[in-house]
DNA sequence: CTGTTAGCGCTTTCAA
DNA sequence: TTGAAAGCGCTAACAG
């Protein structure tokens, strides 16, 4: 049934002919239990309703499709307690796993590594842990939105947090304090944002009462509710405040005003955890770890500050 | 190791310390093919890139997670040609398939249904195939926007199509066709849409130099190409040419103009297409099958037919 | 070249 | 109450 047979084609002809009448269908467990692989990977995220989480999954799905693994999905919900349990849990359906922006504690994740190998690493860079890590430069991509907003004669900014758990908002931070530094005359202020479209429309009124002429939001998720709860407010966009995003999601292109956003390649994402991935599983050495950078998409909706 | 031991406690716990130490971890595998069930489902669409399949994979998973199911999932990549082999080497793999909107034709789905069992059908009823199914009323949705541009005094329409190979497209073609008998004077040209933001951006010009005052859109994701090609072509929406979209994904009411479109529960979807699964799975009577209606979303994608 | 057998790691049944 | 054994359906190694 395999294939490879070596006998006589009327034979194999034969067997074949059987299996069909007795409706045969070969156990794909029962081989993965012999063989001991499975030829599927998990692929874990916080929140598979994030359209950049998507972008990935859908990347990485058809990928490693090509060489005939499946991906198993699960959404931790964003709760870093039920994170380790969730993780090991899946891992062990399948022959490995990618952790894509993992929230739980550092100390939790470098327990788990050594268990959940072959493992890839997205958005997650620790040096502690030997696995491939893929990531994207979000200090130096908020940093060049800053810096955009401050060519612009932009002075008091306001920046709209993402999650408390999430390593990436950390990193924005680390890149406005950097900021902060280069230009002192510049003020930025930490509103705290959220994760979803609702959050964003929901801090509209707290970026109104800052009295910044541009906000930064964590993401373009949140960037496109503000402006929608901004433009409710009747602050008009980019005319009295500026507003930037995070991601290059495909609908920011198509926001009222478009919006300015620093570009993440998730689909390349995708592409390279596989191939890591795929190395990994061959016992090969996997490419080196990669950060990208986001590229500064200016849209319409960053503009000179106001007078 | 199982929860249900009978004997001393002390045992019990001295067995979990040796487990501990010896790093014990249980095959998944082993114990499904011992069982019989993997406690995975497969969920299959044509195009994991789209939102309105994204919103259904969030939400199933989710919910078949409460129940300690995961979920398995692969894109057709709307190959026809290749669905029914894909479908076949992934539901070898689980207990069960819950299929999306699937491209084959009649004939090889009924052929294959009765494998594929336990199977759930999403946006795809026929009346040949026991199996539940869930699905959306789009040759009325359809019907209620071209009503709804009808009473904004709009008479001649575009209709940018699917897929050939979506029957969801063939329902929205029979509303329309449906919609033509009852308002005799009302002209719709049909025009070659896709399935994509480009494919809608693309399909601009062809909209315009149809001269119709209103365009329906397949689908949001078409509707929003449509409307920025629109935009870039100095064609105004929806003072010169009203656009209409279908599903309402997220960002539907982000773009500019927000887009007047029919609302799907692709939340609901996938929340009933697990307890439908499920009821399966325990051979249990699954509920009734169900004909969702979508909801007309006017918003300001649409206005008055130009005098 | 063909047919037999052990074993993957679990669950369940049956015997001690 | 505890232990031993059969079997899930396949693969791979082994004799015949």
């Amino acid at each position: 049934m395999n294939g490879r047979f070596l006998g006589e084609p009327a034979i194999a002809d034969r067997v074949r002919a059987s299996a069909a009448e007795l409706q045969y269908s070969p156990s794909h467990l029962a081989r993965s239990l012999a063989l001991g692989q499975t030829s599927a990977i998990a692929f874990v995220v916080p929140d598979l309703a994030n359209p950049a989480f998507q972008a990935m999954l859908s990347s990485l799905s058809k990928t490693a499709a090509k060489d005939g693994y499946r991906v198993l999905v699960a959404d931790s919900a964003e709760s870093p307690e039920d994170e380790p349990l969730l993780v090991e849990e899946i891992r062990r359906r399948c022959d490995a796993i990618v952790l894509c922006a993992p929230r739980m504690p550092d100390a939790q994740l470098e327990a788990l590594a050594a268990d959940l190998a072959p493992l890839v690493l997205i958005n997650r860079r620790n040096p502690e842990i030997h696995a491939p890590s893929l990531s994207i430069d979000y200090r130096s991509g908020i940093r060049t939105l800053a810096r955009h907003l401050h060519s612009l004669g932009h002075r008091h900014l306001a920046y709209l947090e993402g999650p408390a758990t999430s390593r990436s908002n950390e990193h924005r931070l680390r890149g406005l304090e950097e900021f902060e530094r280069e230009e002192p005359e510049v003020r930025i202020d930490r509103l705290s944002g959220g994760v979803s479209s609702e959050d964003g429309h929901a801090a509209a009124a707290r970026v109104r009462e800052s009295g910044a002429t541009a906000a930064l939001a964590f993401n373009d998720l949140l960037a496109i509710g503000l402006l929608n709860g901004l433009l409710e407010l009747g602050v008009r966009v980019p005319k009295e405040v500026s507003v930037t995003g995070f991601d290059d999601i495909p609908f920011a292109r198509y926001t009222s005003p478009p919006l300015t956003t620093a570009s993440v390649p998730h689909e390349e994402l995708g592409v390279q955890a596989w191939h890591r991935m795929r190395a990994l599983i061959a016992r090969d050495e996997p490419a080196e770890d990669i950060v990208l950078q986001p590229r500064l998409e200016v849209r319409r909706s960053t503009a000179a500050a106001p007078r």
